[in-house]
DNA sequence: AACGTTGAAATAGTTC
DNA sequence: GAACTATTTCAACGTT
C-alpha cells in the first residue's frame, strides 16, 4: 500500500484513465447492440425472445467447448496427445 | 410477428451474429479492464481505492451534466430559451 | 433443500404472506408519491424538474458518503486508523 | 410554470420533502422484503422459486380482479346492478 | 395508448 | 463460502 502514500499519483491516474477509456468503449458497444435489437425489432422480431435464443446458443457454445475440453483430457491420458500446450 | 413464421430466417440469423459479435468485443474489453486493475495492484494500488476514485468521477460527470440540464430547464421555465434545441 | 418437500409449508406460507403485505406497502407508498407530484402540478411545479432536484439532491448525498469512505479507506490505508470499526 | 419563477419555493420545498420521505421509506420497505428472503433462504427455502410462486400469486389475483370487474359489467348491462357506484 | 427511455432490483460471476 | 461487482432483467415514467 506504500504507493497510495503519495508517490506515485500519476501513475495511478493513468491506470484510472485507461479504465475510464474501456468503460467508455464498453458503453458504445452497448448502445450499438441496443440499436440492433431495437432495429431486428422494427423487422418483427422479439427482443426477448432474441435474448433467449443469444442465451441459449451460448450455453451451448460453453457445453461443446467443455466437452472438448473433457476429450481432450481424455486424449492426454490416453497419450494421444502430448501434454504440454 | 410474421416475420418469425419462416420468412425471414436469415435476417434474423445476421441480428443474432451482429448482436453476438459485439458481446464478445464488450467481454475482451472488460477482460482488458480486469487486467488493469490486476497490473495496478501489482504496482500497490489497492483496487477498492481505485473503483472509488473511479465512482466519484463519474458521479462528478453526471452532477455536472444533471446540473447544467436543471438550468436549461429552469432557463426554458422562464422563457430565457426557446423550447427547441 | 429439505424443508421444500412437504415438512414447513406453513412456514413458507408465512414467509411468502409478510413479503406480499410489505410489497402492498411499497406500492401503496408509490401511489402517495404519484399523489404528490400532481398536486404540485396542479400548484404550477413542473414534475420534471422536481425530479431532477430529488435526483441532484440524492447524488449529492451520495456523494458526500461515498467521499466520506473514500477518505476513511486513505486513512485506513496509512495507519492512520485502525482497521476494524 | 409562473410559480418556479421565485415565488413559492417554500411549497417546493415542502413537495420535494415529502417526497424525499417516501422514497426513503420505500427503500426501507425493499430492505425488510431483502432480509426476510434472506431469513427464509436459511430456513432452506429457494428465494428464486418463492419469487415465482409471488409473481403467479399476483397474477392470479390479477385476473381474479379481472373477471370480478367484468361480472359486474354484465351484470350491469343486465340491469342487475345499479350503474352508480 | 404504445413506445422508448431510464432507473431499480435480482442474478450471476468473481475475488478474497 | 462470503462479499462484492457487474450484467441482465424488469418495472415505471415520460413522451409522442
Amino acid at each position: 500500500m506504500t504507493a497510495v502514500g503519495g508517490i506515485a499519483p500519476d501513475i495511478l491516474k493513468q491506470y484510472i484513465e485507461r479504465i475510464e477509456r474501456l468503460e467508455l468503449e464498453k458503453m458504445q458497444i452497448t448502445e450499438n447492440i441496443r440499436d440492433i435489437f431495437a432495429a431486428a425489432k422494427i423487422d418483427g422480431f422479439d427482443p426477448k425472445v432474441m435474448r433467449q435464443v443469444i442465451k441459449i446458443r451460448k450455453m451451448d457454445a460453453q457445453e461443446r467447448n467443455e466437452q472438448e475440453a473433457l476429450l481432450d483430457t481424455y486424449q492426454k491420458a490416453l497419450g494421444m496427445l502430448p501434454d504440454f500446450e
